[in-house]
This record gives structure tokens, C-alpha cells and sequence, in this order.
DNA sequence: TTTGAAACTGATAATGT
DNA sequence: ACATTATCAGTTTCAAA
């Protein structure tokens, strides 16, 4: 992968700060034509620089108002059981992101809910049945300062 | 507000999976024209359901390896102190996540570098010099199972 | 690698059902 | 609230410097 160049981290600070600007715009900021900046797109994510293009949404605004950092501590820690845990994990909708950790827990989740209520069901009935958990830890979330994390959406 | 509908929450599915899927496209995959598309999402965009389109950026491509999940305990926890921290936390480009939570600690960071030099810079040289700062325990991330934030890019 | 221009495609607005 | 049509703006491609 070719070194990126000054000019590449501007279009990507321009493109993470609004994916839909212009090449127009992108070139004239930057004193260029729209070619160059089309290709050095192209290119960027081609090598996999820029992953995907992405909606941020309002959380509250789509019902889901609870935020809760759970600490998760299984019972064993052979690597199956890891990985069984991070696959069963990433079919929880509720849970948007995930991450293995090192210190007192095994697992940081951040968990989306619309309220206590579905909190609770997550917990017991989604969670819990989770083969090999042996603890949770919630902590909720109290103000969000920073964050920006996209949220499930269930078609009825 | 409107209330969303399916067509709305199908919409916002769309773009959040691809902020450049067209208009055409997702008139497509709805059955139906162009023109309902466009002012559903205009009017999701005025009313604050979608917040902006951002570009997903691939972290270690930018150089940017490590993340850290560090629980911050404050010595003060009178409103002005906790605003202050807020404030002042913000303007740290490393973290790019910040939560205010009930439970052990005040907040948790999520903090993003290079590598554990940056890492001890950014605790001894920024983190630890915030005014009202107790205790500030780190986390290391051994595996990202799920997770989309943004990277901060500093231009040279 | 970039420019400039031409061809193409999608976004946008007006009109009608 | 949606379909059709027409216009406009941006993307994309390519010859040339």
C-alpha cells in the first residue's frame, strides 16, 4: 500500500466529516482539479483506507435511549470458548460494539436499548441463555460526551 | 416529529449500510419512485433522524493500533468539576469516545493511538495533567469483535 | 500526476394523479 | 403521498500536457 500523503488525509478528515461532500468541493479546498481527487478516492477505497460510507443516526430519535456498558467475564477461557462467545455476541442486534479486553473482565459490550424493559429482557433472556457467561457487570450510561456508533433498526 | 414508518426505517437501514446508495437503488429495493425517497430522506435529514454521512476509516492503515478503554474517577464531583472534565476531554483528539457512567468510576474513555509510546504520552502529558483527575485505570483491547468510530487524522 | 472537456448518471424541482 | 417528466449538477472517463 502506497504511503498516504497529505493531501489523502485531507480528503479523508473532508470525507469523515461528510461523506456526501463533492469532488468539486473537496478539489477547490484543496486547489485541484476533480480528477485527482476522484482517482485518490478510488484508491483509498480500494486499499481499504476508507472501509464504508455510513448514516449517522439519532439514537433517541429511533427509540433507543439506554446506553449500558456491560463487563462480561466468562467462566472459561480455553480460545473455543472465546470464540464461541464473540460469534454468539455478534448476533445480539443490541449490542454495537463489542471488545476483548485485558484487566478485571473479559469483554466490554456497549449495549442499545430503548429503555429498563428491554434492558432487562437483553439481559435475561438474551445474555444470560449465553453459553459459559459467568458474570455481568452493568454500568449505564449517564451523558454520552463523545460517540458516534450506529444503531440497530428493526423493520417491523 | 412524524412518526417513521417502515418505508422511513428500511431507508435509514439503507443508507446506514451505504450512505451513497442512490436514490434510484433504494427506490428499487421499495418498489417505488425516486421522488418519495428524496423527500423522505430530506425530511429525516431536517429532522435531526439522520445527524450526517460519514466516511468509516480503517484504524490501523492510519497508523493508529491501539485502542484503550481507560475508567476515570474524578477527586471533585461537584457539577462544575464534572462540566470542566467534560470540556476539557473533548479537546483531546485521542479519545473518541467519552461516557459519563453510574457504577466504579466517573467515565469511561475510549482513546486511540500509534502504539504504548503515544499511549504513555498521551496519559502522562495529556490525560494526567487535566485538572481533578483521581484515578485513571486502562484496559487494553486485545480484539475489536464490533466497532465503527471515527479515527482522528491529524495532518502533518 | 494533473488538466480540461465530453459523456453519462443521478439529484432535484415542477406538474399531475 | 406517489408517478412522470424535464432540468441541472456531479461523477466518470479520456486525450493530452
Amino acid at each position: 500500500m502506497a504511503a498516504l500523503d497529505n493531501i489523502d488525509l485531507k480528503i479523508l478528515q473532508f470525507l469523515q466529516a461528510n461523506a456526501l461532500m463533492t469532488n468539486k468541493e473537496i478539489a477547490a479546498r484543496l486547489n485541484l482539479t476533480t480528477t485527482p481527487i476522484h482517482e485518490r478516492i478510488k484508491r483509498l477505497e480500494s486499499e481499504g483506507v476508507i472501509e464504508k460510507y455510513t448514516a449517522i443516526l439519532n439514537k433517541s430519535k429511533l427509540g433507543k435511549s439506554l446506553v449500558v456498558l456491560v463487563d462480561v467475564t466468562l467462566k472459561e477461557h480455553a480460545a473455543s470458548f472465546l470464540e464461541q462467545f464473540e460469534k454468539d455476541v455478534l448476533l445480539l442486534p443490541e449490542v454495537v460494539e463489542c471488545y476483548c479486553i485485558s484487566g478485571g473482565s473479559d469483554f466490554l459490550l456497549k449495549v442499545l436499548v430503548r429503555d429498563m424493559d428491554e434492558y432487562r429482557h437483553f439481559i435475561l433472556h438474551k445474555l444470560a441463555t449465553l453459553s459459559n457467561i459467568g458474570n455481568a457487570q452493568s454500568r449505564f450510561v449517564v451523558n454520552e460526551i463523545k460517540s458516534q456508533t450506529p444503531v440497530p433498526i428493526e423493520v417491523i
